[in-house]
DNA sequence: CGAAGCATTGAAGTGCGTCAACAATCGTGG
DNA sequence: CCACGATTGTTGACGCACTTCAATGCTTCG
């Protein structure tokens, strides 16, 4: 099941059967857990991270008055917490938002990987830079994109992302995110989002229906979300 | 000047005088560049990093209408592009805000310190963690708090960090930015922005004149903003 | 001293939020 | 396998935070 991982950072260099051998043994478990609970509650201290194996995690940010964000949504082969490993305690929880498969590697495995192997913990690195790229292009979104464009642009990056790990079909992907979930990632109220996934569904560009959603038109899409994946650093890198 | 950098650094580990030595060697050139300049153009290829050690740069991502968002806010003794010894171009450009002294550090240099002292390669990381914990902070300032909010959270993060840094005064700092390009951190119009600040002033919070923000009220200002600075990870990690 | 950028103000418009109700679907136990 | 409560999705009416447009004074700096 580590596969997924493997195949992800294969995606960034060549692994060694050495460097796999000692990403497989890193993994002392795994744990299934289901939808809807926190895996990791911000501020609590850190003896581990976790890779997730199936399913999808959120990084999830709330306020005082109930209202929370999400920051960063995470799919099969994705670190969730690696910045975990250097900060020793996070600033956000991190919540299942289906029933999920992780993978569980102790912070001294990963100091003994990262110092024995320098080019694992520069991919590493250089991942978990990916990953706050992420985040800002979720920051364009969030401060310039309207609404219908917001959404229009996640959609695009998800599909990118899961077809990357070959878990997207030919135009469509498995989204078990509710709408509530959905417009928490989007800085829209639920009913916004609702009304702005069905503008989308009028323009012939997506459909949504039992967490499974649909592309139709990708150019359009794309069109309209002004996507560039380019910020997703999906292609090799030099070393 | 690399002082500022090194201080930073020493808010997380100790460093041996053989450990700041290979800092201090590694800026091989130290360059002045004036305000509203691009520094650093969005998917150009990297060969060195810059540390900032005097004045502001900031991350600008735009979208095809002209818009742009300022992503996170960079002061001296940061790393400007430190993601990008790694990623070796970026998703955004790096431009100033101010007029500029950076310390020019190329990528063969950091890739001997880090290769040579991993516990410095172990702060750089974290480090960029920390960075983009700024970021995620900055998405949940867009997606969930209001204008007032937003500015005032703002507000009271550079404080903070600038403080940390012995940039602060008692109660006030140096602010080059424009209400434009405060707005364009904020996600705001320029016209809204005004009127935003003009309420923090009638409230007694703030005052912002001649590029000096003085904070009035740093409690009140707080609580509008919800500011925990817990996410700037200021204090010293265990190693 | 004049031009260009910057801050400020007013009036009017709109994208998204709020409130409230109802319909559809899901999950669970009997 | 059906019943039923709980969650999720959908719709309408209305309100507001922020935008847009446009004008005016204020700095700053060559």
């Amino acid at each position: 099941m580590i596969t997924v991982h493997l195949n992800k950072l294969r995606r960034r260099i060549e692994l060694s059967t050495e460097e796999e051998r000692a990403i497989r043994d890193a993994v002392v478990e795994t744990r299934k857990i289901r939808a809807d609970e926190v895996l990791i509650r911000s501020g609590e201290e850190l003896k581990s991270s976790f890779v997730l194996l199936e399913g999808w995690l959120a990084r999830s940010k709330d306020l005082a008055d109930g209202e929370r964000q999400l920051i960063e949504l995470h799919v099969a082969g994705d670190f969730a917490d690696l910045h975990g490993f250097t900060l020793k305690r996070l600033d956000h929880d991190v919540v299942t938002l289906s029933d999920c498969l992780i993978g569980v590697i102790p912070h001294e495995r990963l100091q003994e990987i990262t110092e024995r192997y320098p080019r694992l913990a520069w991919v590493y690195w250089s991942y978990s830079n990916a990953d706050s790229a992420i985040t800002r292009e979720l920051a364009l979104s969030l401060g310039q994109r309207s609404a219908l464009s917001r959404m229009a642009h996640l959609f695009c990056e998800l599909y990118v992302r899961l077809d990357a790990v070959g878990r997207a079909g030919a135009d469509s992907f498995g989204f078990p995110l509710t709408q509530r979930e959905l417009s928490e990632c989007l800085g829209l109220t639920v009913v916004h989002a609702n009304r702005t996934i069905q503008e989308l569904r009028r323009r012939g560009l997506v459909e949504l229906e039992s967490k499974q959603l649909r592309i139709l038109d990708r150019s359009g899409l794309e069109g309209i979300a002004q996507f560039d994946p380019y910020y997703l650093y999906l292609n090799r890198l030099p070393v």
